[in-house]
DNA sequence: AACGTCAATTCTGTCGACAGATTTGAGCGT
DNA sequence: ACGCTCAAATCTGTCGACAGAATTGACGTT
């Protein structure tokens, strides 16, 4: 059951205890393992770990910090409830800041940048060709291309923001989107049209695609809350 | 010498020893009292403050995850060194978001909070006009007005992001910035043609004057650093 | 006088313990 | 059966301790 304390001590295993129940905690609360809502309780984390209440703790201040849970004095901490008003928040950030990568990517990309995202793209366009393992595909195609735009951006600090501190929180939200047919071939022709934007070095019309792609993302996500 | 663990036990001072030290931990590294790239001992902070390490690395983990220190694994904490590239990056960051904010203050903004804007540009204004303590009020009235405005945008998550998570990282950026003479005058100004805009409901010059704005104050920024 | 070596010191990562607060639930009255 | 009371169980906030790693600094060599 315990999985870092015990048994495997790998040498490259040589993460810290925090930064590995970090990654745990986030995934499980993102997988839906920890329900929305529901009590994260210090010693039962503990002792499902294997390991003390003080690494847990440092953990569970970085998630806090990180949105994905809410901590009440003396009450703990609770998994966050995702509200259709919090993704629409959410995706109205991540909007503008996603135009402002692709702004960059548009300014500073290189010639050898271009062909990576358009081999990317090409192999996303094989992968949807057959319609096996499709849904995870989506999801992996996606992020795969929105980290490489970040990138190309070269501005460290919306890297981290985009594909670090705020991509768990993004993807728990995302997660309540069950894929509405036909949008994985809407969303890699958006994609493609991006990276044309992004080749003919036309920052702003970068800019406005991204943003439309996101926008659209975020209705589709509206919808489906509110159905 | 320690402020937190002894003598003074207000019943209202129920705060936890976290955010306390949280909060007086920020308040030294932007106003320098730890000097960029020094180190941070868990021993001595705990001894400094009068508490245990407990509360201290969780405090730690906070500020790490706020990018004011940076953490290598079994090498410490170091207070974080502040690059004119950073700047220029967090600059872009805010431009973005800060116009986002405002677009959505001219769409959401109710009279009486037109009537909140413009009595606190009066008050800057008459503040202004005596040149006493001019320094202080300066940042002050600056960070009112770009907190208002983030309130009556009504994007909870914005707000938290501009004035919370990312607040004191810009604080510490800005800090390097020595008031340039006539800068608060024209921030002034800007703010005033900024309220206007939401005034009259008018979301897309309200983004392009707020961007213009921080574009304006990031200038003032990097020719300083350059300098 | 500069350099490398090795021991003393300090520090980080982690654990277990305790007091007071909070939640749970058993028992009682109606 | 339903709600209230109070005790048992659990949990949070905080502390102190220990092992192993990293840093410091003394010492001897060239």
């Amino acid at each position: 059951m315990s999985t870092l304390a015990d048994e495997n001590h790998d040498p490259a295993d040589d993460r810290l205890l925090t930064d590995q129940l970090f990654d745990q905690l986030s995934e499980a609360i993102v997988t839906g393992t920890f329900a929305p809502g529901s009590k994260l309780s210090e010693p039962r984390l503990a002792a499902q770990y294997g390991v003390s209440r003080g690494p847990i703790r440092e953990a569970i201040r970085r998630l806090e910090e990180r949105k994905l849970v809410t901590s009440a004095p003396r009450q703990g901490v609770r998994v966050v409830v995702p509200t259709p008003e919090d993704a629409l928040e959410l995706f109205t950030i991540r909007e503008v800041l996603e135009g402002l990568a692709a702004r960059h990517a548009a300014d500073n990309a290189t010639d050898a940048e271009i062909e990576d995202l358009r081999t990317m793209l090409a192999g996303h366009r094989q992968a949807l060709s057959k319609p096996d393992a499709m849904v995870y595909w989506q999801a992996t195609a996606n992020s795969d291309f929105h980290f490489m735009v970040a990138r190309i951006g070269r501005n460290q600090h919306l890297f981290n923001l985009l594909c670090g501190e705020y991509y768990t929180l993004f993807r728990l939200y995302r997660m309540r989107h069950r894929i509405v047919p036909g949008r994985a071939q809407r969303a890699l022709a958006e994609h493609e049209r991006i990276v044309e934007a992004i080749a003919d070095r036309d920052a702003e019309l970068s800019e406005l695609l991204m943003r439309r792609h996101i926008a659209s993302a975020r209705t589709g996500l509206i919808n489906q809350a509110t159905a």
